[in-house]
DNA sequence: GACACTACTTTTTTT
DNA sequence: AAGTAGTGTC
């Protein structure tokens, strides 16, 4: 029991209250992952089966990381606990117990994009206003809905719900809800907040199901409990409330979602539910200095609405914060890459122990393109995600129009990519027609000559067989067999071959990469099932964090603060802190949206160690024109104590020769003097488009080199990417992954035995 | 039905 | 700035 020994004493206090209602309220920094740790091993120690344990994260990174520490302490028994984020948990119990509901097992997950799109068709077919029924808007409206468990019937009976509707001119979003469950049902599908709320029906509906799983986990633990919905809080309270061994463990003070229906008070309120409840605080920060936990707590006591506690430090004093301002986004970069570098060498750090942070996705441009003319590598996190690239969601359509032929927006998706002559038109005619005869929209694609016209009939008929054909192999081949199969066979891998552009082969390329995915899934010997179906089952529950490329290469971090929370870095960078920016444009409307960008903010400051630097610019590129900026109110609310303002800032006529475009710039932007009898609109204006990577033009007679002994720190020439150096490689033989960082494009991977590379030395 | 061109929105955050 | 939806022409 020598974990017991690191612990200080409120920390063990938790670990070893191990039965009956507990909350941990964990205080940024304050060693919460450690407690939730050496509690569930303590668990395990005292006897408790991990098959009873259900531990449920926010991540499935944290999920992962979580299960890896837990293994050290108590081995591979590890394995056998029930952790995962609350959807992967569900999806996979759905899957077991869909037939209570109607529903199949292998049932599709549609993301936000399929039912967005799943939306705007029924508005189409409705004929609505698709700007007063905006599909982000509707989608928004329905999750909210499904998230506070209001069924489709419920929404159009609820009065108060009708009049909002009804007064905003939009009385039909429940006919929508309605249409777009149905819809979804018909699929076979359920969207994110369906593995939730279906997960309820089930539980509600199925006493006999619900006793099952409440003697199953004897234990529950919820991490990040502040971020839970009211769906989510009401299965836990559900699953545990015959054993009542419920562990919460959260900080009110990093509710960042509430956005996306997390409700706080399920946290401010756990104490009602449960009378006998025992809180444990923890509340001393092991991770930063005290300036910047000093200043975190400056900055949080602007909100009113908070569990009481006193997070401190005793660890140095350390620097004060660093305030810079620059001229525009692009000086922001170049300052924080210049600073980079500096402290990099004055302090022997690696480029791994900073981190840049920002409150949105397109803020991350400038700082790689600072990042990238310094020679600085980098990696972003979050963004896109490998499985919401396009063409990794064509064949990903084919996968699961082939395991599910009623799932609608896969359909939708590929029967006309690549190119069969099944446009809009026959699409719709395929639609009216099952509508029409009350048939399947599969039966009529599999018998068309019973529902079409000739011509149509016959184009879609040889679709119709290759999926068919599709569904006859995946029967009895691996998941790498099948995927390749699939896609050869329905001829994308055909139609991105063809396409030579930078993209294109880029394109290509990430299709190998899946399809190398998908080898490594089937080579696995830890799964006996191991068919493409199985693959398939909680992909649309990936994220980024997904294919965890190198996680020790020696980069600079670059991501938004939601998906920095739970992490720490020694620098961190927290760029844009700008008015209307952050906190965003979007929450300045009531108090508490502005509360919660305050957390966000104080989210982004706990995750520095030992010196954070805030910046801001005084312009910035936003959709396309010049704007200008106003500082953050939230460097006003820092306690100035802790701040030291710097703007000994390089001015504009330091402008670096290697943008040709900075001078000019910088000129442009002063407030200039409008002749207001002329529209001032058609200005000409140099576009940046030259500091974007052209294709690159090989050397003479470029040709690949044989690169099975290719080592780190070698220089190569790409036939598009250009000149770049090796920076890592992984994987074995014939699958080596490189890791290389491309002057004119940054970091890439590459697969080698795709890759066509010429050594340069 | 395919393709080219235009107009328009998007950018808050993620399972 | 860039991607998509919508429109028009062949």
């Amino acid at each position: 029991m020598d974990y017991l020994q690191g612990l200080n004493p409120s920390q063990r206090a938790a670990v070893e209250q191990t039965d009956g209602p507990v909350m941990i309220v964990a205080g940024a920094g304050s060693g919460k992952t450690r407690v939730i740790t050496y509690r569930v091993a303590h668990l395990i120690q005292k006897g408790i089966d991990p098959f009873n344990i259900l531990v449920l994260t926010f991540t499935n990174k944290a999920a992962k990381e979580m299960r890896e520490r837990i293994m050290k302490v108590v081995g591979n028994e590890a394995k056998n606990i029930w952790m995962g984020t609350f959807h992967s948990v569900f999806a996979k119990i759905l899957r077991v117990e869909a037939h209570h509901i109607g529903y199949p097992a292998n049932f599709t997950i549609y993301d936000t994009d399929d039912s967005k799109s799943l939306i705007r068709s029924i508005l189409k077919e409705m004929q609505l206003d698709d700007k007063l029924y905006n599909a982000n808007f509707v989608y928004n409206r329905i999750s909210a809905a499904k998230n506070n468990l209001i069924s489709a019937a419920e929404y159009q009976k609820n009065a108060q719900i009708q009049a909002e509707d009804q007064s905003g001119g939009r009385g039909n979003l429940g006919q929508i809800y309605q249409t777009y469950s149905q819809r979804c049902y018909k699929a076979g599908a359920m969207d994110f907040d369906d593995l939730l709320f279906k997960t309820n029906v089930l539980l509600n509906q199925h006493p006999e199901v619900l006793y099952k799983y409440q003697t199953k986990f004897k234990y529950l633990m919820v991490d990040e409990y502040q971020d839970t919905n009211f769906s989510q809080y009401l299965i836990v309270k559900r699953l545990a409330a015959i054993n009542e061994n419920i562990c919460v463990v959260g900080d009110d003070a990093q509710s960042i979602y509430a956005f996306r229906g997390a409700n706080i008070q399920n946290i401010l309120n756990f104490e009602k539910d449960y009378p006998d409840l025992k809180v444990f605080k923890l509340e001393q920060n092991y991770r930063s200095t005290q300036n910047i936990v000093n200043a975190a707590n400056s900055i949080i006591s602007n909100n009113k609405n908070q569990l009481k506690k006193n997070v401190f430090s005793e660890n140095e004093t350390g620097d004060k914060i660093k305030v810079v301002r620059a001229f525009s986004d692009n000086e922001e970069g170049k300052m924080v890459a210049e600073n980079i570098l500096q402290d990099r060498s004055l302090q022997s750090l690696r480029f791994k122990d900073f981190a840049i942070l920002y409150r949105t996705n397109a803020q991350s441009r400038a700082m790689e393109e600072a990042l990238r003319k310094l020679n600085i590598p980098y990696k972003i996190y979050g963004g896109t995600s490998f499985y919401q690239r396009k063409e990794i969601k064509d064949l990903i359509a084919y996968f699961r129009l082939t395991f599910n032929p009623n799932d609608e927006e896969a359909l939708k998706r590929v029967i006309n990519y690549p190119r069969r002559g099944i446009g809009d038109t026959s699409v719709e005619r395929i639609f009216i027609a099952a509508d029409q005869h009350q048939k399947s929209i599969w039966e009529v694609i599999t018998t068309p000559q019973q529902y079409l016209d000739g011509r149509t009939a016959a184009v879609v008929y040889p679709f119709g067989s290759l999926i068919q054909s599709f569904q006859v192999l995946a029967k009895n081949n691996s998941a790498y067999d099948t995927a390749l199969h699939i896609a050869q066979h329905s001829g994308i891998l055909k139609d991105l071959y063809e396409d030579k552009s930078v993209e294109g082969l880029n394109r290509y390329e990430n299709i190998q990469e899946l399809l190398n995915g998908i080898k490594e899934f089937s080579e696995r010997e830890d799964i006996a099932e191991k068919g493409l179906d199985v693959f398939m089952q909680d992909i649309a529950l990936l994220t980024n964090d997904d294919n965890d490329k190198n996680p020790n290469a020696d980069t600079v971090s670059l991501m938004t603060i939601h998906s920095s929370k739970g992490l720490e870095f020694p620098q961190v960078f927290i760029v844009g802190l700008e008015e209307n920016l952050f906190p965003s444009q979007l929450a300045l409307n009531s108090r508490t949206e502005l509360e919660e960008e305050r957390r966000l903010f104080y989210v982004a400051i706990t995750r520095a160690e030992k010196k954070l630097t805030l910046s801001y610019a005084t312009s910035r590129y936003r959709w396309g024109t010049l704007n200008n900026c106003e500082p953050s109110r939230f460097i006003d609310e820092i306690d100035p104590r802790y701040l030291a303002l710097d703007f000994s800032a390089p001015t504009a006529s330091k402008s670096s020769g290697d943008d040709v475009f900075g001078k000019a710039r910088t000129a442009w932007s002063q407030p200039q003097s409008q002749d207001i009898f002329t529209k001032p609109k058609p200005k000409v204006v140099p576009k940046t488009t030259s500091i974007l990577p052209k294709a690159h033009q090989p050397s003479a007679g470029f040709a690949p080199s044989d690169t099975s002994n290719l080592q780190v720190g070698m220089e190569v020439e790409h036939e598009r990417f250009g000149f770049g150096k090796v920076i890592n490689l992984e994987g074995n033989k014939p699958d080596i992954k490189a890791t290389i960082f491309f002057k004119e494009l940054g970091q890439k991977q590459l697969l080698l035995k795709f890759a066509k590379l010429r050594i340069v030395n």
